[in-house]
Order: structure tokens, then sequence, then C-alpha cells
DNA sequence: TCTCCGACCGACCAAGTGGTCGGTAAGGGG
DNA sequence: CCCCTTACCGACCACTTGGTCGGTCGGAGA
């Protein structure tokens, strides 16, 4: 959004116009925001464009007048909210040169607190989108599956740096682990979705940890 | 099926009757196994009951003559076929008295396997659906749930026998380690779902593995 | 043979669905 | 002052949805 506000303003520097970019922007927004919200709610097929315009008192016209399509609209909440949002929860976090272990653990402890708090947890947002729209629209699932894959890119890599940092075992394949972890992630917060969260949570993390020293480097022989 | 059958030969011996019966238990069983092959590739919402019919060659009439609704008729699919199949493809295969780790991972590679063939595969849809009627459908939900709370149960058991048969680490948390287990399974299933499912699966039991060893009894010191 | 009943048909309904389109009010530029 | 663009309105459209209901038909019982 500040890529596109400083692009208008290098070609028409004109204050008025950068205004009403401005107040298009400040609307688009709403209407994503409120969108995801009700996407994750009730579910991308189960909401109706009406449903997030009666939320914002606003009408078919300007929807249809920010956005080509219905799906065209769940794209951009994707590439405008999502992205950000899981780069910010979930890659972010695990980006120092501390203990990789360490980093995923606090980052994962951080992101199911806030979903045990009934918050947004845009890691299971992702999760429940694949679900909804795999195998039932292609063109949406790629789009998910290219944040997925950047999560899993940037785990690999934590992952070899702890190697290279003798944080983590020579021996462990930091492909296998990165899925493994974003398995157990996408689960747990399915299981915890109804029933007990902080528990699960709980028991969740304790065998997390019990998993990751299996990874850390062996001092003892064999 | 065979106990109702059963139970109306006891109350009624009438041969006919039991023909009758066995007509009508098959179409109903015939629209549950089409319905639930479509609720699972096109999710419970997406999916009319028309569409069901239709590769049914059955009218409107026909379902509504032997359910109530829609939501029945999916209640009535949980109980009689996905109970049923998530009992022998998860629980079943892990009751032995052998190394309780040994079995799991067993239990898991076949029903992997399975999923990569892009068969159905009954623990994913239950995660499937648990995703699309969570906060949508609270009696649906709670017929979910209770399967989740069966799979957990006997996981919980099956562990808690490992230890007392010294294949698993005395101080073992079980009810930490099922939770564990099974958000691992769901997630892998959904990593599972578009890309690479068949290295996902490998990478994923190499680290079930190493997982598991860390539960194995310590037979060197601390 | 007549009657009755279970199983099924298909036209129909109200309530939505995504999407279109002819408007219109505000407000800045000429 | 007019004019044109932007941002938005809301009636309307074709279509689909879950669900209803009067009817049909074959076969079993009397």
């Amino acid at each position: 959004m500040v890529l596109c506000y400083r692009l208008n303003g290098l070609f028409n520097p004109n204050l008025k116009i950068m205004d009403k970019n401005l107040k298009r922007m400040a609307t688009m927004q709403r209407m994503q925001v409120t969108g995801l919200h009700l996407f994750y709610s009730k579910g991308y097929y189960n909401t109706s464009v009406d449903d997030i315009l009666k939320e914002l008192s606003l009408s078919k016209g300007a929807f249809y007048y920010h956005f080509e399509s219905k799906e065209d609209f769940f794209v951009q909440i994707i590439e405008n909210l999502l992205v950000r949002k899981i780069y910010s929860m979930l890659i972010e976090p695990i980006e120092g040169h501390e203990d990789t272990l360490d980093l995923i653990t606090h980052c994962f402890e951080d992101a199911l607190e806030t979903a045990v708090h009934n918050e947004m947890d845009y890691g299971f947002v992702l999760g429940n989108f694949i679900n909804e729209f795999n195998g039932r629209n292609e063109k949406v699932m790629k789009h998910l599956n290219d944040i997925l894959k950047v999560w899993e890119v940037n785990l690999v890599s934590a992952i070899q740096r702890g190697k290279f940092n003798g944080h983590l075992d020579r021996h462990v394949d930091a492909e296998a682990v990165a899925i493994y972890v974003m398995s157990a992630y996408m689960g747990i917060r399915t299981l915890m979705a109804e029933t007990a969260p902080s528990a699960r949570k709980y028991r969740f993390m304790s065998q997390l940890r019990a998993y990751f020293k299996s990874l850390q480097p062996k001092t003892t022989t064999v």
C-alpha cells in the first residue's frame, strides 16, 4: 500500500489526487479487513458479498466498483493481509542468529497464545483456507501454497543456520524438520479450535520441546 | 447396519419386511456413500443435495423421504461411515500389546500411504470437516469432536500400555504425547493435500521416528 | 380383484447468490 | 459557471439453494 502511494506520488505530484487515492485505499482496506474476518469465521463459500457489505453499511455498487469479483477480492486479501501477517507472526520471529530451536519455540508459544485468546491466528487461517479451497479453486490454492512455500523456505534456512551455528546436530535433515514442524503447528491449531485450547497448547509445547531436544548436537558417542 | 438388520429381524420375523428394510437401507447407504465423497471433495456447504441426487439418478423426493434434512443426513454419515472408518484405520491398528510406538508408526505409515494415492483418508476427512464446521454448526461439531475424543482416549491408553510394558519411558506424559501425535498427523495431511505428498510423507515419518526415539526408556544415567 | 403402503418422482417455492447497471451527489478544474 | 471524474447507491437479473407436496407405481395382503 505504501508502495502504491509513493508510486502515485511520483507520477502525479498533485496533492488532491493523492488524497483521493488515500480515500480509495482506505475503503478497500476496510472491506478487506472485515472480509477476512468473515471469511475466516464463516468460510469463504459460506460468506456472501452482502454479508460483508452489511457489516460496513456499504452497497453492492461500492464493492464491484473497487473489486472485479468475489474471487479477485479474496486474492487481494491474501496478498495484502494474509501474507504480511504470516510473515510477521511466523517468519520474522525466527530470522535471528540465536538458537534456532529457541526461536521457533518462542514463536509458536506466542502464536498459540494469541490463538488461545480467540484472536485470529493467521497461521491457522492459512490452514483453514487451504482446506476449504483444496481441489475446489486452483487459482486461490496457488496463492495459498505460495505462502506455505515461503514459510517452509524460511524455516529450512533457519534450521540450516542453526546447524551451522552448532545449535543443531550436523545430521539433522533440515527439510524434514521444517515439514514436521509445520505439520505439528497446523495440526494443533485444528485441535485447539474447539476443545480445551489452553491445556492442549501446553501439552503440545512440552512435546515439541522434547522433539527439539532430539535434534540437539550429540555430545556423547555414536 | 448389520445391527439394525438383526434387530428388525428379532422384532418382526417376517421375511418380506426384512427384504423391504434391506432395500431401504441399501438406498440410504448408497446416498450416504456418495454424499460423503462429494462432501469431502467439494465441502459440505458447497455441495448441494441435488449434486448428490444427480450422481445417483435419484430425486429430491427420495432424499427427503429417507432423511429429515441435509444436516440430519450428514450427521448420519458421520455416525454410519466416518466413525467406523476412523476406528478401523486409526484406532484398531494400535490396539495390540506390541511396542506402542511401533504400532503408531505403522498405522500412520499405512494411513498416509493411502493418502498419497489420493484415496480418502478418513483421518483427514475428519480434520477437514472440523475446519469447515468449526464455529458454524455446533451440533455437527459435537459429533466430530466425539470422534476426536475417542481417538485421543485410545491413543492415551495405548501409550499408557506402552509405559507399563516398558516400551516407553516411565516419565512420558501420555496425554501430551497423544495430543502431539494427533496434531502432527492432522497437520501433515493438510500439507500433503496439494504439494509433493510422497516426499512430505517420507520427511514427516522420519521426524516422527526421531521424536518417538526421545520417548523410549532412558537406559543411561539421569 | 381391490386396496393399501412404501419408495420414489418432479414441479414448485421462498430465500438467497454473485454480478450488472443506470443513476447521483460531491467537489475540484476550466 | 459548467463539466467531468470519483465513489457510491440500490433496483434488478438469472440462477441456485434447501425444502415441500401432490402425485405415481409396483407389489403384497385380503
